[in-house]
DNA sequence: CCTACCGATCGGTAGG
DNA sequence: CCTACCGATCGGTAGG
């Protein structure tokens, strides 16, 4: 047992910190996730909270982090098996689908909240926000360009404009899931990512 | 002049207010406004700000119904020269994409903002918001059906499905614009939305 | 529309 | 990890 106790212990305080600062700003926003907040839902004291984390915004941008590693862990890696091309774009259209039908995180999908929170804004929360995004559709855009090669899309396939329409067409579904409850919005989603990646260039 | 002296400067202080509470919430969000913000950059007293609305959720409301005022501004009623039907909703589209490109809001699209940063919440200003993006997927559903019925869409096409795939469009060349200043993304939504009006259903 | 004020909460620090 | 505390700000009220 290499770490000591207490080491294990500050560890596990700190995952059960992130864990509850996940679910808390995906509802309340990554500037409407507090300490006092944090502390009281964990009967911690605010001092106890901070101490992991030091600043508010290393405190949010732990936060961002983990939710990244839930979207790689119920969309990216659930798709590993499929063979990297077009079946594999397909699979993560349906495993992307199915994250926002889980209802993963309470208040959406938090990328997209994120995004919305804080794109008027500068600094290094929305520099992470869009450096993640910016990965997604480049993966997006490295699996079309293998189906393109392989054959199973048009040589001329605008590849950004794929990735555009796919994220499109989920923030879609998000909206219409969250706000109106809307069951038809991932069957309508699904369908038209289908039109997208069996009708490029058109 | 039926309005005395004193009730028109009123009237206007309290247009002034709205106009400033629109453009900081755009950027900070409807829960990250604060009367005290507003006090400090209209050079009056918090209670003198407050005393128009009452309490803090009035005025998100009253911003909220300010917001989509200018949205029907920019996008419907600019449209309402077109032929209704499939004219009006290519209209309806470019005016759309222009009004993200002309950065109408600081903060982007302010009803894409305030439906993220509400949708994992309850209370008024959800179902404002929400009533608000209801409309307007009517308002495209009815434009689709005069489509329709003109013979310049097919008999079979989903009214629904249009209406769900021009707004995931929107929204993401809102996202790619103000995330990313993504320069691109205007043309790519612009090509979407007219696939989406020309190959319905398939 | 103002001043003056309320209790609550914010992010953060000192010291242990 | 805690208690105790800091100045700032929150939404809102009383009274004029």
């Amino acid at each position: 047992m290499s770490p000591r106790r207490s080491q294990l212990e500050a560890r596990q305080t700190r995952a059960a910190i992130v864990e509850r600062a996940v679910q808390v700003s995906s509802v309340e926003g990554l500037e409407g996730l507090t300490i006092g907040r944090l502390a009281s839902d964990l009967q911690m004291s605010k001092s106890g909270v901070l101490g992991h984390f030091g600043t508010k915004e290393a405190l949010q941008l732990t936060t961002l982090e983990a939710a990244i590693q839930v979207f790689r862990r119920e969309v990216w890696e659930r798709t590993a098996d499929a063979e990297t091309g077009l079946p594999r774009l397909l699979a993560i259209c349906d495993a992307w689908i199915s994250y926002l039908e889980r209802d993963v995180f309470r208040g959406g999908c938090f990328l997209t909240s994120a995004s919305c929170e804080f794109d008027g804004r500068e600094g290094p929360v929305r520099d992470a926000i869009a450096s993640a995004l910016s990965r997604w559709h480049e993966a997006l855009g490295s699996q079309a360009r293998a189906a393109i090669d392989a054959g199973d899309l048009p040589p001329g396939s605008d590849i950004a404009a794929i990735a555009f329409q796919l994220n499109a067409l989920a923030m879609g579904a998000n909206q219409a899931l969250q706000l109106f409850g809307d069951q038809s919005a991932p069957q309508a989603a699904r369908r038209a990512m289908r039109a997208t990646l069996s009708l490029e260039p058109q």
